[in-house]
DNA sequence: CTTGATCATCAACAGGTGTTGATGTACTGT
DNA sequence: ACAGTACATCAACACCTGTTGATGATCAAG
């Protein structure tokens, strides 16, 4: 049950990829399937330039995948990415209920 | 099944908060419970501004938060926060694997 | 081959981010 | 009151990020 581990700077990349504004409306945007750049263009109303700047960090960091056809590139979202960082985030703390009382003694800083 | 649903500011900003390899160590540590700055210190030998700085972020983010106990500053996790952070990623996408099947015809871009 | 359309890349700029060293603040112990 | 410790804040700096307008590359149609 763990094909595939992120490693520390994949999920940071990925994660620092979503937590933007245009980047996050894009995801939405290709949550409902493939688009090329002119139709984001104009559903999201933004620069071509923009949109190629976004999208590139947006692949770089294996969120989007790209594909060519004719003059039109289209971009799509990488399956299981989000599953997969969900599961990255819910493990980073072992969810432990117990955990705020595991400290009861106070610090030795010198 | 939805007590607090995030919006899109603070979503960005948590995200934006955790994909940082400095704040993504210190999320790690506190997982493991209440640290005070001093001890934080010493475990990422890392500056004492440097870590101000970086608690300061993860606190407006709303990840950790702060109590103090005499001249110590103690931080811990928000709890709940990844939980719902993973949550909200997973909503992102509909979950939906006939997706990119939906989309059969060309552009109409102009 | 030429034109027009789609998209990527570039240069320049403004604004944000992270680090360091110094200073300020608040608390404790003596 | 004084000195020392824990932490926050500040200024200065280097670096990164996002936007815009211009230019370049690629493809299709005529």
């Amino acid at each position: 049950m763990d094909p595939t581990t992120l490693t520390d700077a994949h999920l940071i990349a990925a994660l620092q990829a979503i937590a933007e504004e245009t980047r996050l409306a894009l995801v939405r945007e290709l949550a409902h399937g493939e688009r090329c750049v002119c139709e984001l263009q104009s559903e999201l109303s933004a620069a071509q330039s923009r949109l190629s700047f976004h999208l590139r960090k947006l692949k770089e960091a294996g969120i989007v995948a790209d594909r060519r056809d004719g003059r039109w590139v289209y971009y799509r979202l990488v399956p299981g990415v989000f599953e997969q960082l969900g599961e990255a985030l819910g493990q980073l703390v072992p969810a432990d209920p117990w955990r705020s009382e595991l400290q009861p003694e106070g610090p030795r800083c010198r």
